[in-house]
DNA sequence: GGCGGAATTT
DNA sequence: AAATTCCGCC
């Protein structure tokens, strides 16, 4: 058995999620998308391509008929499927990326909360991953979000047409379904049949169970993957302190497979990392991040595993070095030089974007794999040869220049910084991101077609705001939360240093990032979706302030203070809000993991954040209860009745609450609202319960906080909070 | 090509 | 809810 995981990220199922859709049938869009690209067989029809998460619809009639063809909607066109896809852009599911045909990119957060929606777990000590799930149910099968190299995932022989690979299994389960469903239909089998439907997704069938020994029927499938492939694989994929390198032997010869092109985005990484990078042979997926550093310290912990169905548990932690891993691509990949705004000694790097992704790409290939294929399948492509798109074939490889490679700087990544730390131990430093406001979406763009009612109507400012902030919206990668939270160290933090009451240190280093404009930065024209789509992708690190320059944002963010608080002076409500969106306050000494160079927090940074106390300050002195801002905030404030001052800050909170929610897209969903109301008391993390269930499309972002935080018990602080402050007010008010 | 509204279907 | 189908607009 060829680890079927081993290069790739292994993605687990529930990127998948092919549980949910047994008929397959109900499968959706994104996940036969994801279908597609992680096989090879298709490549020459859709394949990962440019940054990560970013793939291409080489063969835009071909993917639709093959949609089709699993939907038994033989009408199928990519006309329609593209409207499908677009339905996905509201959703954060996709978007699209500028300026390049058929070309989306999946935004990773998004899957990732879809699929962990009970990220709160962690909430527990999480230390202990208690959910190593036993076992296997058929149910899972390896996913690979960006695939490494199709190559590399297949065995030579079967990669070919049988995808035996992890994945395979329940592709071909789920294939098979489809098609064999769509008989049922009545004309249409017939349309499918004689495009060959059938045989696109039955190719793969042939070697069936065959392949990895997987054998084993349901159970065989790689479903679960043995704890220990599945901890390699995620070595993988974080650059573990496995070889990256992965296995060179395994694949190799099958040259004409290999797709330097379409599968690695980015040759090597980027970041020499201790296992010499370099040498990353297989390149990620361009989703994930491949950087071979061994800044995650990945520990193997057994609770990636999906459980059956639609349950699976899932571990804090690993979730934790997902999103590591992830940020640590953004940042060596598409980080937004506006993100570094905060740090003016680090360099930013740059993006790393083949120059010419359309043009480059060439059709030859694709050509006689498409031929290959065509005979396997039996061919009966339908018209003979489909047309194809020549210009969007492959092209020769990316150069792939590391993004560093032009700014060797010596402290050279944020992320490294903290990550290089030697082995990295389990426990690395914990560092926060802070979660970024949900994008406004397009409302911004509508505006210009014509008025949303919601976001008219409201204050420019509140919209802004919004996001998720809220409360927690600030994410922890701090080693492990867990240990962390257990020793009362790093605990939440949620985004209000209140919560801190308990005494607790808040730590508050948090490199952030605002990735967001990865998206930018590559897509061409960032002017025009700027707005809109910046946090899209990763919502989640990117501070709004940081772009000084943005005006959008900040504009409206301005508003919304004012709007909300009118009066500037640290105000324990204004916390909240700085603090969601301030810019990051500097680490501590030992936490930060970007400063650990010189300077902590250089002028502009401290421009941005004037009166934020968030200024984690003194370690010493960390837990300052946020309530009370300082005496000196409290002599302003002090003589306010208690009632008002607490009806404001609620008043505050909610509001809050409401943009945050609000800022989510348009019309997304209603259900928000529902959510809304239930929560009212306060702060409490959005995320935590649920909401994160689902798709929602709130922000997704806010769910790992509380999954990190531990949403209990950040309620719990919250509330001990409030009593406190209650107190605190009461007796700054027997003055009055 | 791409977008997104609207109505309809699953 | 997630498409599918249509369709006008840019």
């Amino acid at each position: 058995m060829k680890t079927p995981g081993d290069n790739g990220i292994a993605f687990p199922e529930w990127a998948y999620k092919p549980e949910s859709s047994p008929g397959s049938r109900q499968i959706q869009l994104w996940h036969f998308i994801l279908e597609l690209l992680r096989k090879e067989e298709y490549h020459d029809v859709i394949a990962w391509q440019g940054d990560y998460g970013e793939f291409v619809i080489k063969d835009p009639d071909e993917v639709a008929r093959l949609w089709g063809a699993r939907k038994c909607k033989p009408q199928m066109n990519y006309d329609k499927l593209s409207r499908a896809l677009r339905y996905y852009y509201n959703k954060r599911i996709l978007h699209k990326t500028k300026g390049k045909r058929f070309t989306y990119k999946f935004n990773f957060n998004k899957l990732v909360l879809v699929n962990y929606p009970f990220i709160d777990m962690g909430s527990t000590g999480s230390s202990v991953p208690q959910s190593a799930p036993p076992v296997p149910s058929g149910a899972g099968t390896h996913f690979r979000f960006p695939p490494s190299t199709p190559s590399e995932v297949l065995s030579p022989n079967e990669d070919l047409r049988s995808p035996g690979g992890m994945f395979s299994s329940v592709a071909r389960r789920m294939a098979r379904g489809s098609v064999s469903d769509c008989s049922d239909g009545t004309s249409v089998n017939s349309e499918i049949e004689e495009g060959n439907t059938g045989a696109g997704e039955e190719r793969g069938e042939r070697g069936v169970s065959g392949g990895g020994g997987s054998g084993g029927g349901g159970g065989g499938y790689r479903s679960i993957i043995h704890p220990r492939l599945s901890h390699e694989a995620l070595f993988r994929m974080y650059g573990g302190p496995g070889n990256p390198a992965g296995h060179p032997g395994s694949r190799g010869h099958t040259g004409h497979r290999i797709h330097p092109d379409s599968l690695s985005p980015f040759p090597v990484s980027p970041l020499p990392g201790p296992g010499g990078a370099g040498l990353l042979a297989p390149p990620l997926s361009p989703a994930l991040s491949m950087t071979p550093t061994s800044h995650l310290p990945y520990t193997p912990s057994p609770t990636l595993s999906p459980m059956l169905g639609s349950h699976f548990s899932f571990n804090p932690e690993d979730m934790k070095r997902y999103l590591q891993a992830h940020t640590q691509s953004v940042y060596n990949y598409g980080l937004s030089p506006r993100a570094f705004l905060h740090y003016p000694n680090i360099v930013i790097p740059q993006p790393h974007r083949p120059a010419a992704d359309k043009a480059g790409l060439s059709g030859e290939r694709g050509a006689a794999e498409r031929a290959e294929r065509a005979a396997t399948a039996g061919g009966g492509e339908r018209g003979g040869e489909r047309h194809h798109h020549p210009p969007l074939a492959h092209s020769a490889h990316h150069h792939p220049h590391p993004p560093h490679s032009a700014h060797p700087h010596t402290h050279s990544h944020p992320m490294h910084h903290p990550l290089h730390l030697g082995e990295e131990p389990p426990h690395m430093s914990p560092f926060k991101f802070k979660l970024q406001p949900p994008p406004l979406g397009r409302k911004h763009r509508e505006s210009q077609s014509q008025s949303k009612p919601r976001q008219s109507s409201l204050s420019s400012g509140s919209g802004s705001m919004s996001s998720t902030s809220g409360l927690g919206s600030s994410l922890s990668f701090g080693s492990d939360l867990s240990s962390a939270s257990g020793s009362g160290l790093i605990s939440a933090s949620s985004s209000t240093q209140s919560l801190n009451s308990a005494g607790l240190p808040k730590i508050k280093v948090e490199p952030i990032s605002d990735i967001e404009s990865e998206e930018e930065v590559e897509v061409t024209d960032i002017s025009d979706e700027d707005p809109d789509e910046r946090d899209e992708e990763f919502e989640l690190f990117s501070p709004r302030h940081s772009r000084a320059p943005d005006h959008h944002r900040q504009h409206h963010q301005h508003l919304a203070n004012g709007t909300a608080a009118p009066q500037h002076h640290p105000h324990p409500d204004e916390d909240l809000d700085e603090d969601v969106f301030k810019a990051p306050a500097p680490p501590p000494p030992g936490l930060m993991p970007f400063f650990t160079s010189q300077h902590t927090h250089s002028s502009p940074l401290h421009r941005m954040l004037p009166t934020l106390k968030s200024e984690p300050t003194e370690p010493g002195d960390s837990n300052t209860p946020p309530p009370q801002t300082g005496s000196a905030g409290a002599s302003q404030t002090k003589c306010i009745p208690l009632k008002l001052r607490f009806k404001r800050r609620w008043s505050e909170d909610q509001r809050m609450e409401a943009s945050q929610e609000e800022s989510d897209d348009k019309k997304v969903r209603p259900e928000e609202e529902r959510e809304r109301g239930r929560q009212s008391n306060g702060r409490m993390e959005m995320e935590e319960d649920g909401t994160g269930s689902g798709e929602g499309d709130s922000p997704p972002p806010l769910a790992y906080e509380g999954s990190l935080a531990t949403p209990l018990a950040s309620q719990r602080r919250v509330s001990a909070e409030l009593h406190r402050a209650t107190a605190q007010l009461s007796l700054e008010n027997k003055d009055c």
